[in-house]
DNA sequence: CTTCAGATGCTCT
DNA sequence: GAGCATCTGAAGA
């Protein structure tokens, strides 16, 4: 399969949600490719689902992205300061994303610490090591992603998924290990959505 | 390890 | 004006 077409974003958002953990989601950054695996996902539908911005098929000028075509980005600014990236769902005029949560530094350690504390990778301590991109927020600052990049296109050069990571020169597993399926961080908002089981991370992450 | 306050600005009512 | 799909550092256990 290899780089993830608009045919695999064109579909249910809590099953990509689950088959986007294990893969490689690649950024371009001037001349340099930075790639992280991903760990941690999110599903959020418009149709059903109190804890999306979308819900109800409420359109602002905020969530327009997600009404459109599936496979663009959708990135948002959360708290005054931190930037959120979804990947868009379902055919266009269905409101629905992936929010990717998390994941592991892959390629291009250099310039994500640099983004990430503004240090060389040997002077960060354990503890920054360990959760460098556990996190929406953390994983944006890594990949310089911001409102800037909003809608963009997952099948041009600036951002993409990919299966294949020996399309970067890697030698990385391509299957995903065992997932756990929990309810979602920070949605204690919405009702009955609280309970939906559409967070999805490796077993062995806790967090 | 845990909890907690504060940061900070955009979005929607 | 209220609230938010978060992160950090400091302080306590």
């Amino acid at each position: 399969m290899a780089v993830l077409s608009h045919d695999f974003y064109n579909g249910d958002t809590v099953e990509i949600a689950r088959s986007l953990l294990g893969k490689y989601l690649v950024r371009r950054y001037e001349d340099e490719l930075l790639a992280v695996r991903i760990t941690e996902t999110e599903a959020y539908v418009g149709r059903c689902d109190k804890a999306c911005h979308a819900y109800g098929y409420r359109k602002t000028a905020r969530n327009e992205t997600m009404f459109g075509p599936p496979g663009h980005a959708y990135i948002y600014l959360i708290y005054g300061m931190h930037h959120c990236l979804n990947l868009v769902t379902e055919p266009e005029g269905e409101p629905s994303a992936v929010l990717i949560r998390g994941g592991e530094a892959v390629l291009g350690m250099e310039t994500i610490t640099r983004f990430r504390y503004g240090r060389k990778p040997g002077e960060l301590t354990s503890y920054q090591k360990k959760h460098l991109l556990d996190g929406p927020g953390k994983l944006c600052r890594a990949l310089a992603l911001t409102r800037n990049e909003d809608g963009i296109d997952l099948t041009g050069d600036t951002l993409w998924v990919t299966d294949e990571p020996a399309e970067l020169g890697l030698a990385l597993p391509r299957e995903a290990p065992p997932v756990w399926r929990t309810r979602r961080i920070g949605i204690d908002y919405a009702e009955e959505a609280r309970d939906f089981l559409w967070r999805f991370t490796y077993e062995e992450q806790t967090r």
